[in-house]
DNA sequence: GCCTCGAACTTGACGCGTCAACATGGGTGA
DNA sequence: TCACCCATGTTGACGCGTCAAGTTCGAGGC
């Protein structure tokens, strides 16, 4: 029908090259596909979600397994009610606990318990199989440290716009090889 | 509390090392705070989901603006079901009609209609904007290239394993510059 | 000419995330 | 010490995605 041959939906509009066009079209793999399948494999193996699994497993990397709701949720990138709803769920199987601490405010402490902290432990090998499987595997190191920065990034430029929501690339709680 | 000084929440598994961590964080930027980024603006400015958008742009690019329903899936990395219901969605606001394929099975056909094109063109502009400002406008060129490389080799892996899924980086429907 | 099978969807129930409202406890100034 | 205001969460309604069933149609045996 039309005359279009742009690369994009609308002639005129300064679109994207062929060049970029392409590594959008790649990189809707890793925004899409990535997570997704991810997810699937965290859901079969551990019947956990990604994000459940996120919050277990930065629980288990603090002291004492505890960390404020609000430090958890910027941890996690993610906004404090949804992850008041998610510690919720897991509450109730048992796998968090919640706790108001004493004279400070509204403030609640959400801690791993037993069962919880076993929970991570059995699902983190599968996680990290996964991690290594659609990703890391298939990369040559230059390519990490590109995708590193790549990262690092997007992360600064979304920062830029909306200077709110948690931080995902900053601050990596730990660090120490093999 | 506990002894543990490894990277990852199970001292003794085999973890990732400094780099791979690095990376790995990093690139829940690119799987977690970008999507979001961009659907969030995408419904402020155009009242439409990131995904809404992906279909009707796909559907623009086609001759006609129709394309099949399976295909229509399988080019947005969607499940037939899912699809499904987003179209239904965008049909009750009369951006997309479907229409049974005579003479062929179940095949259904989406179509946009005049509305539905005059909202991916209104879309459009706000959208590249923001994939330049979030993504293109940070990288290198050569950046650039890597990242369509890990893309793809992402995508490989995935379904390597799950053979079944959409596509997600495969024939670029279309080129040209400018 | 039937019977069955598979392809191509559609539908409904259910779970998760978001957004807007609400709840609550500490400050801070007057 | 009272009146606000802010920080920190929690809750409920609603929309979207997923999963498991249905629903149709065409084709292939026999």
């Amino acid at each position: 029908m039309a005359s279009e041959q742009s690369a994009g939906p609308v002639a005129g509009t300064r679109w994207l090259n062929r060049d970029e066009r392409a590594a959008w079209l790649a990189n809707s793999a890793i925004m899409i596909s990535l997570p997704a399948a991810l997810d699937a494999r965290m859901q079969r193996e551990a019947q956990l979600t990604f994000f459940e699994y996120m919050v277990l497993s930065v629980l288990s990397e603090q002291p004492a397994h505890t960390l404020q709701m609000s430090d958890l949720a910027a941890r996690t990138a993610a906004s404090l009610s949804r992850l008041s709803h998610v510690v919720g769920r897991l509450e109730k199987r048992d796998l968090v606990v919640r706790a108001r601490i004493p004279g400070s405010g509204r403030r609640t402490n959400a801690t791993l318990t037993e069962a919880g902290y076993a929970a991570v432990v059995a699902a983190a090998p599968g996680h990290v199989a996964a991690v290594r499987e659609y990703l890391m595997d298939e990369l040559e190191p230059h390519e990490l440290a590109t995708l590193r920065r790549i990262g690092a990034a997007v992360d600064a430029a979304i920062k830029r716009e909306r200077p709110d929501v948690g931080s995902t690339a900053s601050t990596p709680p730990e660090t120490s090889t093999s």
